[in-house]
Order: C-alpha cells, then structure tokens, then sequence
DNA sequence: CTTTGGTGGTAAGTATGCTTACTAATTAGC
DNA sequence: GCTAATTAGTAAGCATACTTACCACCAAAG
C-alpha cells in the first residue's frame, strides 16, 4: 500500500520520510546503548575531535548548521559537561571550542555504536545498493557546496 | 575539499545535508513565487485533496508525521483559511479535514511550482541517476513501512 | 583615525518532529 | 452491560533548523 503516488514520487517527500527514520534509529540505539545524545550532538563532538581549534561559527559551516541553530547545540553539549568553550585570544567576539576529557571519553564510546548503526539506516539495501545510493546523495551535495 | 571524511560517508548524516537543502529549494522558490507555504504544509494540503475524509491522525499516518506534530500543521493552516475542521458524526473524538476552497484554489497554483522544483532538489544528476536514487530512497522507506 | 562593511554570537519568532502524559470517547472482552 | 484496553486530540517539554535583528568587535578604506 504505496502512501501517496503523487508525493512518493517527490525527492524532497522521500529525503524527508528517510531523515525521520535516520533520526529515530540513531536515537533508538543510543537509547537502548544507555546514551543521551542525539546524532547532531555527535556530529558536533566528532568533528570537535577532527578540528578542536574551530569557533563555533566554523563549527556550524563545517557541519551545515546555521549560525543561530549552533548556539543551542553548544550550549547543550556545555551544560552535560562535554565541551569546553574558551574566548579566542585574537578575536574577542569568538569562542574556541574543544572537547573536554569527559567529551572524549564519551565519543570514543560512541564511535562503536554510530558505525554498527550506519548500516541500519538503510535496511533492506544491499551493500552495493547502498553504495550507489551514498554516492548519489555525495553528488547531489557536492554539487550545492561548489555553487556557493 | 569534503566536509569531514567520516561523517561525509555516513547515510544519516548525508540524508540531514540533504533534507536540509531540499527544504531550502522549497522555502526559496516558494517565497519567489509569493506563497508562504512549507513543505509540510503543502504534503498536508496534497493528501486531504486526494484524501478528503482523513481525521488528523489518518492525515498523519498517510505523510509520515506524528500524531501530536500533524496538530500544529493543521492549527496553521486553519488559520491561514486554507483548511476546514468538522466534527466527525460517528466519532466524537475526531474531526474531518477538508480543503476549503482558498486552500484548493491555491494548491492548484502551488503543484506547478512544486513540481518544476523537484528537479532543483537533486541538482548536477542526470535523470537516470535520480531515478535510481528516488528508486532507492523508496526501497529503503519500504522495508521500513513494512516492518511496522 | 574614523567610517564603513563584514563577522561572531545571541535573541526572538516560527515551524518541524519527537516523547510522555493527559482527557475524552470508543471498542473489545468477559 | 461493565470494565479494560485503544484511540483521537491536546499539552508540555526538548531538540533541531530557519530568518531577522541586534550588539560587539574586527578589518579595510579613505
């Protein structure tokens, strides 16, 4: 029993529907794992590790969030005490962002169970399938970052 | 240069990126064309075309939404005219939703512009490799309908 | 050195989306 | 026919995400 003919065959409806079911078994997993994170909040820590000396407005590009929406996520991620937040020495507007040990600690737990979870997200694909589609979804991105 | 190597392989993080863009396409031509319409509005005004006797929970489940979200989307369209709002006779629970006649005569504009943006969504993909990807996108959606 | 433009961060407002909890009403079980 | 389990809708709370507006500050232009 196919939803909608019409909407079913709409990128944006179909992007959309796959985004709610990405969401829901990540946090599925986290829960079940004893974690209280959510996949942005990870997304955060991870590239904190890969570029600890980011700002939080180079956080957000780096990631694709907006300026305004980063605001919220750091300050969650400051308040469970996983990162820490410096003014910059150079430039008194900015904060320099890093993990703090706890963040680390945390993140390496994570790791494990954000990959085995990767694979969940897409059931029913195989790993060919699952290739192609990622690769798909990489272009149609690329594409977008070069425009601007 | 690509964002960060291991997020930018990852399927949940690509869907995010991408649903990001999407809705931002949508908001973008839509406010250029001069209509104040979201995305998930317009599935909503979409599917009580097609399916007019729909009470808000049916709605919900026929896009994908939750049954306590689809209530803000359909405060916002009643104020907006675009909706109405019955009392169902067999239940009093429940409330019939339909199209009003703003909300029909405006759909009717708004589809050409939707579907003209479809494309835009999925920008540098031939029509081949967008028809595997939305292919894809729905296989996995499936398994996932399915499994429920 | 000052004015002007751009940038970092926050605040406020709007719109998804989720969970949990609640009320009211319906249905199922006995 | 009454109780128990479901269901429709709302409310409250949390977490993205966006826009616009604002303040503080930096950097370039004259």
């Amino acid at each position: 029993m196919p939803v909608d003919p019409s909407l079913s065959e709409m990128p944006g409806h179909l992007i959309r529907r796959l985004q709610q079911q990405s969401v829901g078994v990540f946090q599925e997993r986290m829960k079940e794992a004893g974690y209280d994170i959510t996949s942005v909040q990870f997304a955060a820590l991870d590239t904190l590790q890969r570029y600890p000396h980011l700002d939080q407005t180079g956080l957000a590009r780096r990631i694709g969030y907006d300026r305004a929406t980063i605001g919220g996520v750091v300050r969650r991620l400051l308040n469970k005490g996983l990162i820490l937040r410096t003014p910059d020495d150079q430039d008194r507007r900015a904060f320099r962002l890093a993990l703090s040990a706890d963040g680390l600690a945390l993140l390496e737990k994570l790791r494990p169970v954000v990959n085995s979870l990767q694979e969940e997200i897409l059931p029913s694909l195989t790993s060919e399938e699952r290739s192609v589609l990622i690769g798909l979804m990489k272009q149609a991105l690329l594409a977008k970052q070069n425009a601007e």
